[in-house]
DNA sequence: CTTATCAAGGAATAGGTTTTCCTTAGCTTG
DNA sequence: CAAGCTAAGGAAAACCTATTCCTTGATAAG
């Protein structure tokens, strides 16, 4: 059962350097007072042997693992993908590894899978979602420290890095206005989530500090293009110039009801969609405009944070990452750089 | 530096029921010769303390890690994500752990990462892509077993877990033929891409096998929603009755050119696109039938063959996952089950 | 000349677990 | 009663590294 694969201890480093094991590691490690020829020498019979100190024994040593676990709700959808990718960059190859672990919603499952890790002596938790609505917190062994992303935990205790809904929808508004747009609409996702009503207030603000009122109710409904074609159907009697979606599938349901009807995209309406998701945003006709949440940074903080609640330091607080504008011909401007 | 949660330790244990460190180890591992009341206390002592072997202890004395790599060249993207959770599923959440690692098609950054799951001793790598073509084998130590799932290695030497895209196109080429279309046409993806060439083969086999000529040469381009749409309208001269499409997204924008012609779906024209990506299925007008490579299975198909390599099974084939059909409205179906 | 200082490197220990080998006492068998 | 066996459990080694403390010369200071 035991692997066959022979690993170069530091053992066997300091015999060919002809040194003792704890001047191999010294040598190794940039620690106490050698000779520059010995470091070189047993740098040189490492390079040799191939020489990798074993992560298993320096974890024992120091008491951590130099891991942490990576947990999603989502079955790493759509959301947490980013912020997983911007979490994983934020780590770094060489320094920390990432476990992963997919919940799917499933309580217990996720409580199997903190102790696990915990087992496993990780460093630190991420935990993931798809919804910003505050959820239970996760249950790890105290002195773990926790850093949610995409989610919050109910009743703090815990940091919490989450996507400017309210900003991104304020951005999108005000990009409208800014192109002379005045009757602006608004069809939203369900009102039940956190999000969708974040994005219906900062485009309310938007237009109210803009002296604008708003074209119809706010529309909630679903997240599907199929509301978003419903929702435009009914608008249409209120002949907005401007639609603001809660997200690009209700956009592209949108512009689907619009092409029916005749109604141009962007020269008599236009529309600005939210995720920027790109399979949705760049095959849709025209290509559409979109706030993009910028997930990844989303990730990147949140493991950021996650490093600091391990060098020790305390912070609970929810932090917000800006959403920016991704500018396309749905809503007048030309092809973002990076799309093809 | 050295974080502060005190685990218990089996010395802990120990102590507690009045043993010795060896004789705790075996009573929780169910080795050697203790009384079963021994064995009981420890038990219980241990359950008390809240013990959990120390994985980093364990793995050093093993020579292995309980970890496996998943690298995937594809950021995680629509393809490696299912792979990789029916992986996850196959390795179960007390048993393997994965270790998660995005190379960004870099080769230099998978260099690093097989190094450094190679330094944590990992039992095992399950290297995933975007793309079925060969590519150049990973790195690793040797010894350490490799297995593919969505790619394949080139020049062979590991096993290699494929959807069955051919497959997959010959039983929605017979499906179009079971419900009586007999202008059948195919807008592929580029010609470049190996799963294209797949997918037009398995297409011509199942109308040959039938005796029914292909309405139309075949047209390679791109996967994308624009080409499906500008195919589309090339192909509206021959008048088919039904489309098979390479992808979803092609399948969308064929859908898009033949509602602006006033050709009704599947009435007219019947569609099946390739990939039953749920956004773009569920999303279309109307849902769309499309080709399921049941992307989960060739994950857990790729982690049990890795799990026997780790257990000593020499395999170096291809293995190929049978795809399934999801029948939807745009041929005629009804709404598929498990659909919303 | 003696003592303190310093450079260079070695020995030992800790970290937690599993496994192999050893010990002890009680029992059986002849 | 002696010899051998068994049941039950203990001692120690092994896994590999980093660190703390110690040793050994040599040199500088007094």
């Amino acid at each position: 059962m035991k692997q066959g694969i022979k690993w170069a201890t530091i053992r066997d480093v300091a015999e060919a350097a002809g040194v003792s094991v704890s001047t191999a590691s010294k040598a190794l490690n940039g620690q106490g007072k050698l000779r520059e020829e010995t470091r070189e020498r047993v740098a040189q019979a490492a390079r040799r042997l191939g020489f990798a100190p074993n992560p298993l024994a320096q974890g024992l040593l120091a008491g951590r693992s130099f891991t942490v676990g990576l947990i999603t709700t989502d079955s790493f959808g759509r959301f947490s993908i980013p912020v997983m990718l911007g979490a994983e960059d934020a780590l770094g190859i060489g320094e920390m590894s990432v476990f992963m672990c997919d919940t799917r919603d499933d309580p217990e499952r996720e409580r199997r899978y903190v102790e696990m890790l915990a087992a496993r002596r990780v460093d630190g938790l991420i935990v993931t979602g798809r919804r910003i609505e505050p959820r239970p917190p996760a249950r790890s062994r105290p002195g773990i420290p926790v850093v949610y992303a995409m989610t919050q935990p109910a009743g703090g205790g815990a940091p919490a890095v989450l996507p400017d809904d309210e900003g991104g929808a304020r951005t999108a508004a005000e990009h409208l206005l800014g192109i002379g747009r005045r009757r602006i609409a608004h069809v939203a996702g369900p009102e039940r989530f956190l999000a969708a009503r974040l994005r219906a207030r900062g485009f309310a603000a938007a237009l109210s500090a803009a002296g604008v009122e708003p074209c119809g109710d706010i529309a909630y409904g679903e997240w599907s293009e199929h509301w978003g074609r419903e929702a435009a159907g009914q608008l249409l009697a209120s002949r907005p110039d401007a639609i603001f979606c809660g997200s690009d599938q209700i956009a592209r349901g949108v512009a689907d009801t619009l092409r029916a009807v005749g109604r141009r995209i962007p020269d008599d309406v236009a529309l600005v969609g939210f995720d920027n998701w790109s399979p949705m945003t760049l095959g849709a006709l025209p290509p559409l405009t979109s706030v993009d949440m910028c997930l990844e940074d989303v990730g990147r903080v949140a493991a950021e944070l996650l490093l600091a609640a391990i060098g020790g330091e305390r912070d609970h607080d929810v932090h917000t990452v800006p959403s920016r504008l991704a500018v396309r011909e749905s809503s007048g401007g030309f092809p973002a750089a990076g799309d093809r």
